[in-house]
RNA sequence: GGGCGCUUAGCUCAGCGGUUAGAGCGUUCGGUUUACACCCGAAAGGUCGAAGGUUCAAAUCCUUCAGUGCCCACCA
């Protein structure tokens, strides 16, 4: 954890300023003491936080930037930096937050887009009548200016230039200057200059060499340069201008204006652009490195590294392309204090890790620290190497630097991410990391940033509560598609608290029947699928039941495809997959598919069920694991195989064992499963009585259909609710409902209470779809050039898939031709 | 002013060159089949923002436009 500099001094002071006490008279040291005593509960609450959600991380390696250890490491890198000539002191013009009080870097400041004014002013020229007209979005700014600027090939000015202006309010004298930064289009195509205020003023005024009279205060109100208005607040201020100006009849217009406001980031004030002395980072230098270690990354390339995902990857380089020296320091007690002593008597600056006693340069012994503090993000930017004991050669940096994946929220690729790699390659001359995954936010229902102050952001602790922490994570695991931002609804976590829901049921029912199994003798162990441990199902010898093999070719495929998801960044495929597996191929079919055999008086069948029953369970489970640790961790536990393991998330992620691969059964079990739902179907749309269980008739059209009905017929039967599946040889007639696949038509006839009028607007409906596909297909195979082009595959594909269409069309045309003819009558 | 996204079923979103476009929620119909109604079964619902273009083939690639969101930037 990082010692989040303003934030955290913002609100011990706040708390302090709610039991009435001043932070400045309570003094630096008691300060301190307290926001240590303050981080010891907050950083404890998120540390706990995070273990509550389930983050699987070593504790015993926890670090915090403000540790001495981090800090020797802090001094060590700006002493070092500062010797290398990249880091330096300057006054210059920075950003300012009047109510933090302290300087800002360029991160730091947001900029919004607010409604404001353009105010021109009329600035009388010296010695004449006339008047020079400004313009302006900060009036009260006019207190120090010194200078009027137009541009040097502006006609209309030209003889101004060289004269001066008498500043209103001020009765100051100030020059008409020429300077080609005016935009002549703007404005009036004068401007007043204000160097102590304005960044395009403050080059200004250097090039011409003018005065920089600060007006305000630390705080944000006018000091005693602003004259009569000293004392006054800025916006304050800003409207007694305007109305003075108006007063003395020198405010021509005031037209609406659009302008991007500086806020600060924590404080959300107006950031004040202020003349300051700072301490600065060159980062031109820095950055070179490190914009080569990302722009020439591909895989496996030594000392690169890669920005997933891949739009992530150019505004990194945008940014580091047009990247600004570092402001680094800041006016706050809470923080790494900086390196640097300045000698009472000569003036000399010692940059040292360690405090010096005397002065180098003159021997004096009256030093004083510079007050300030570093930057947070400067000891962050350290992060990946000073936690691993750098700079000493550790068996931990040595082993651990450079690390493989960061992860984090796209929200701090510039703070961090882009310093880490900077600061990371030119202390170790290697990149801290390989990969970076830049995470999604959460954002809220209307798709607004999470906000604190705003009470809009979503605590994970409720969410924990509410829904069960495993089902938060799977939820936001299943939408971090990459690139987009998730918005977190109740209906999705609610879906995910049901998936929670429906393996622990699905356990339930494992260990409820295996009770009663086990009361017929078998010990438990003899259950365990031992060789699951080490990727391969049990009872594969021998025949295979057809759903095992169908379940277990299922799971090399999800798993292939789950595996390649996590290996991408792709964590909302990997959690749809399991998901699928789970629900819809695990619980929906096989465990139906199976119940009977669980409890199959022949022992030695329904001891090979149970142990795929428990393989299939169990790499279910390890699959799910990363998604919803504590749910699976609890459950794995009580499957035979695990005894002895000490932790699911320890023991090995699944891989696809290429041997369970199996297509045959795949096929033909799906050839099963679309009789039964087509038997299902048939029943729903008839409106047949769900208690009644009805006889259908089955033509297969090949002898393997045939048998694999006949090994599987019970199955079927329970599963379609059929009292009979009668085998037939000839052609179905019209007299029922069918549903037809190349291999096989099945009818339900109408003595089982069938409405030929619903089947025959069924039909009708098919023969459209039927229709429309076959006439794309072939107009598309009647395309020469589409034969002489297209992959063989697409082709061959396409022409099997046609004849099936047409096979088919064909038979529903004649049924209906047959249906119109003659419905039975009573209908 | 630059840059990056997004626009697909009623809602929230996946898919991002190939054979009748998917999920969750919602909707409709049916259900006390000994794990689960936080459930089971079945179904309806989309000319994939608009217009051009590339291609044998476009939701998927290109161009323009229209909405919308975000990031960056020193137009007073």
């Amino acid at each position: 954890t990082d010692h989040a500099g303003i934030s955290t001094q913002r609100v011990v002071v706040k708390q302090l300023m709610d039991e009435g006490i001043d932070y400045h008279k309570l003094g630096r040291e008691e300060f301190e003491k307290r926001v240590w005593e303050w981080k010891a509960e907050a950083g404890g609450q998120i540390t706990q936080q995070m273990r509550g959600i389930g983050e699987s991380c070593d504790w015993s390696r926890e670090r915090f930037t403000l540790s001495p250890e981090m800090s020797r490491v802090v001094r060590k890198v700006f002493v070092q930096l500062y010797n290398e000539g990249l880091i330096y002191r300057e006054t210059r013009l920075v950003n300012w937050c009047p109510v933090c009080l302290t300087v800002l870097s360029d991160l730091e400041v947001v900029h919004e887009e607010r409604q404001g004014n353009l105010w021109h002013i009329r600035y009388p020229v010296a010695g004449s009548k006339e008047f020079i007209v400004v313009a302006t979005t900060r009036p009260e700014t006019m207190l120090g200016d010194t200078a009027v600027a137009v541009h040097p090939e502006d006609e209309r000015y030209a003889q101004l230039v060289g004269k001066s202006v008498v500043l209103p309010l001020m009765n100051r004298e100030i020059p008409i200057i020429a300077d080609s930064m005016v935009d002549r289009e703007f404005g009036t195509g004068a401007v007043k200059i204000t160097p102590a205020h304005d960044q395009n003023d403050f080059e200004v005024g250097k090039r011409h060499k003018l005065a920089e009279i600060d007006v305000m205060t630390d705080d944000g109100r006018m000091n005693a340069a602003a004259g009569p208005y000293a004392g006054l607040d800025r916006f304050a201020a800003r409207k007694k201008t305007v109305e003075d100006l108006k007063a003395l009849g020198l405010l021509e217009r005031v037209t609406e204006h659009k302008n991007s406001i500086g806020i600060c980031e924590r404080s959300k004030t107006v950031v004040e652009p202020r003349i300051s002395t700072q301490w600065f980072c060159a980062m031109k230098g820095l950055a070179e490195p490190a914009l080569k270690a990302v722009r020439e990354y591909e895989p496996g390339k030594e000392n690169t590294i890669q920005i997933v995902p891949d739009n992530r990857r150019q505004e990194f380089l945008n940014w580091l392309d047009n990247i600004r020296d570092w402001t680094i320091s800041r006016q706050l007690w809470w923080g790494h204090r900086i390196p640097a002593w300045y000698c009472g008597d000569c003036e000399h600056v010692i940059v040292a890790e360690e405090p010096p006693t005397k002065c180098a340069k003159c021997g004096s012994e009256k030093l004083t620290q510079d007050p300030d503090v570093l930057d947070t993000w400067f000891s962050s930017g350290l992060w990946p190497f000073s936690t691993l004991g750098w700079p000493e050669k550790t068996a931990d940096f040595e082993k651990y630097y450079p690390t493989s994946l960061l992860i984090t929220g796209y929200d701090i690729l510039f703070f961090w991410v882009a310093r880490m790699a900077m600061l990371g390659i030119h202390f170790t001359g290697k990149v801290p990391f390989r990969a970076v995954y830049l995470h999604s936010l959460v954002r809220t229902g209307s798709g607004e940033k999470m906000s604190k102050s705003k009470g809009t952001g979503l605590d994970p602790v409720v969410l924990n509560q509410q829904y069960g922490t495993d089902a938060m994570r799977f939820c936001l695991a299943s939408m971090a598609a990459p690139g987009t931002d998730i918005v977190l609804s109740d209906d999705r976590l609610g879906s995910a608290r049901n998936f929670a829901n429906k393996i622990w049921n699905a356990a339930r029912f494992l260990f409820v029947n295996l009770e009663k199994f086990e009361q017929g003798g078998t010990a438990m162990e003899e259950l365990a699928a031992p060789e699951v441990r080490a990727g391969a199902p049990y009872a594969f010898e021998g025949t295979v039941p057809l759903a095992d093999a169908w379940l277990f070719s299922r799971l090399a495929s999800i798993t292939t495809q789950v595996n390649e998801a996590l290996a991408n960044y792709r964590f909302h495929e990997a959690a749809q997959g399991v998901y699928q597996f789970f629900w819809g191929d695990f619980c929906d079919w096989y465990i139906e598919w199976v119940k009977p055999e669980l409890q199959n008086s022949n022992r030695e069948r329904a001891v090979v069920a149970w142990k795929n029953l428990f393989a299939g369970f169990d790499a279910a489970l390890r699959l799910l694991h990363p998604f919803m640790p504590f749910l699976t961790e609890e459950l794995w536990h009580q499957l035979p195989q695990a005894s002895g393991a000490k932790s699911i998330a320890l023991d090995r992620y699944p891989e696809a064992q290429q041997k369970w691969q199996n297509s045959a059964a795949l096929e033909e079990f799906e050839m099963l499963q679309y009789l039964i739902t087509s038997v299902r179907n048939i029943r729903a749309e008839q409106k047949i009585d769900p208690k009644k269980r009805v006889a259908a008739e089955l033509l297969p059209r090949d002898s393997a259909i045939k048998e694999l009905v006949e090994q599987n017929l019970e199955t079927i039967k329970r599963l379609a609710f059929l009292s009979d599946l009668q085998m037939v040889t000839e052609r179905l007639g019209v007299g029922g409902a069918i549903r037809s696949t190349p291999r096989f038509d099945v009818r339900i006839p109408f003595d089982e209470i069938v409405d030929p009028r619903v089947e025959l607007a069924r039909s009708k409906k098919d023969i459209e779809g039927l229709t429309k596909d076959i006439a794309s297909k072939e107009a598309q195979l009647g395309n020469d050039t589409f034969r002489s082009k297209a992959p063989e595959r697409i082709i061959k594909g396409m022409e099997a898939t046609l004849e099936e269409r047409r096979m088919e069309l064909r038979k529903l045309t004649d049924r209906v031709a047959q249906l119109e003819k003659g419905i039975p009558s009573g209908y």
